[in-house]
DNA sequence: GTCCGGATGC
DNA sequence: GCATCCGGAC
């Protein structure tokens, strides 16, 4: 029987979290859970640990619809923790090619011979042991410890972070670290007594199914009536996204030396951006004074320097930065007969279209030779 | 094209 | 603390 040994009485302040208890929240989850919760995944009405952890692993990062067929044509070939474990990794990784971020097949095959290894091939049912396994999470492993052996553990995966910060109202990006420990907090806080596996999928079923990203389907949610962001109408706001990094910012002078039909360019090294590619000539941005100086020292081995434009100013933008580019066209008095040494070449400008250029700089090229009257003479 | 995401390694 | 890994959703 419950409820024989009293609780202790309190001796001094609520610890931290202790004031975000709450059973009607988890209540409200469960009822809903049961009634519109999703019960026909593959991974789902099983307590095998195995089956439970590989679906928790294929479905980091991947949603259900692509995770299905992986996860039946998986067990197909391991259907169980031991094969795995004796499975050449080639033939792990064959059956994960296509699901991505492949470091989770890699710590898969490790986790499956480290159970066998260390635990005899059953999963500890400790979420602190689970979560000291490769590729496994405190989050992974609550999970695997709900579903799998009924333990009261607290998940926090994306849409869990998207019901709390809509449901409680949290401001600032879910990510950072003090608003993440205090989603963790409410997420131990609210975990009920009992029905511990019908709350954790009610959680993911609410966030997959109603909560989503986009447009929720705040008609539908079982936590309408308590929602925060719902009363507030700030739905849409929350939870707040990741602040983007402002873009670091560089600059550079690219040089058009064209002569005689052949443009001047230079092979990029393999690594860093464009690598490997053609580009232009570029040059360090410095005063007035150093770069006249700069570019004669850059053509001086190709031609006499006859005159030097500067054409319109344009940018490109990377995934990890903005670089400004300051193109300038060359003109040559005369060209030296003598064959280019380091890494600068003369290129037909009638091959420029097939030429392994960046984006940025077939652009610019095609277009200011096209107009190029100088070219245009010769 | 842009945004998103658990665990991990720096 | 922050970049990285990948493919899918939008």
């Amino acid at each position: 029987m419950k409820g024989l040994v009293d609780k202790p009485r309190r001796k001094s302040a609520p610890a931290d979290g202790e004031r975000y208890e709450d059973p009607s929240f988890s209540a409200a989850v469960i009822a809903w859970q049961k009634q519109h919760g999703r019960h026909k995944l593959p991974w789902q009405n099983t307590r095998d640990a195995y089956r439970v952890w590989l679906s928790e692993i294929m479905l980091q990062q991947t949603q259900v619809a692509a995770v299905i067929p992986y996860y039946q044509r998986f067990l197909e070939r391991c259907p169980d923790v031991f094969s795995l474990a004796a499975a050449p990794s080639e033939d792990v990784m064959a059956l994960w090619s296509g699901l991505g971020y492949y470091t989770r097949a890699r710590n898969l095959h490790k986790c499956a011979q480290r159970v066998v290894n260390e635990y005899g091939g059953r999963f500890p049912d400790d979420p602190d042991l689970l979560a000291d396994l490769p590729g496994i999470g405190r989050s992974t492993a609550a999970a695997i410890a709900a579903f799998s052996y009924g333990r009261r553990a607290a998940i926090l995966d994306g849409n869990v972070k998207r019901v709390f910060a809509r449901v409680f109202g949290i401001d600032g990006y879910p990510g950072a670290k003090p608003i993440e420990d205090k989603l963790w907090l409410r997420a131990v806080a609210l975990l009920p007594d009992e029905g511990i596996e019908a709350y954790t999928q009610g959680l993911m079923d609410l966030g997959a199914t109603l909560c989503v990203r986009g447009t929720p389907s705040c008609k539908k949610c079982p936590l309408a009536g308590r929602c925060v962001a719902l009363a507030q109408d700030r739905v849409g706001e929350l939870p707040v996204s990741k602040p983007k990094k402002a873009v670091p910012e560089k600059e550079t002078v690219m040089l058009v030396v064209a002569h005689g039909g052949d443009v001047l360019l230079e092979q990029r090294p393999d690594s860093g951006i464009w690598g490997g590619l053609l580009s232009l000539p570029e040059i360090a941005v410095g005063n007035a004074g150093q770069f006249e100086h700069a570019v004669q020292t850059l053509v001086a081995p190709y031609g006499v320097l006859d005159a030097c434009r500067k054409l319109q100013p344009f940018s490109h933008v990377f995934t990890h930065f903005k670089l400004h580019i300051a193109p300038f066209q060359v003109a040559l008095k005369s060209r030296s007969p003598r064959i280019a040494q380091h890494a600068l070449v003369w290129y037909p400008v009638e091959k420029l279209a097939d030429a392994p250029l960046p984006a940025p700089v077939k652009k610019l090229l095609l277009g200011v030779l096209r107009s190029d009257d100088l070219l245009a003479a010769v």
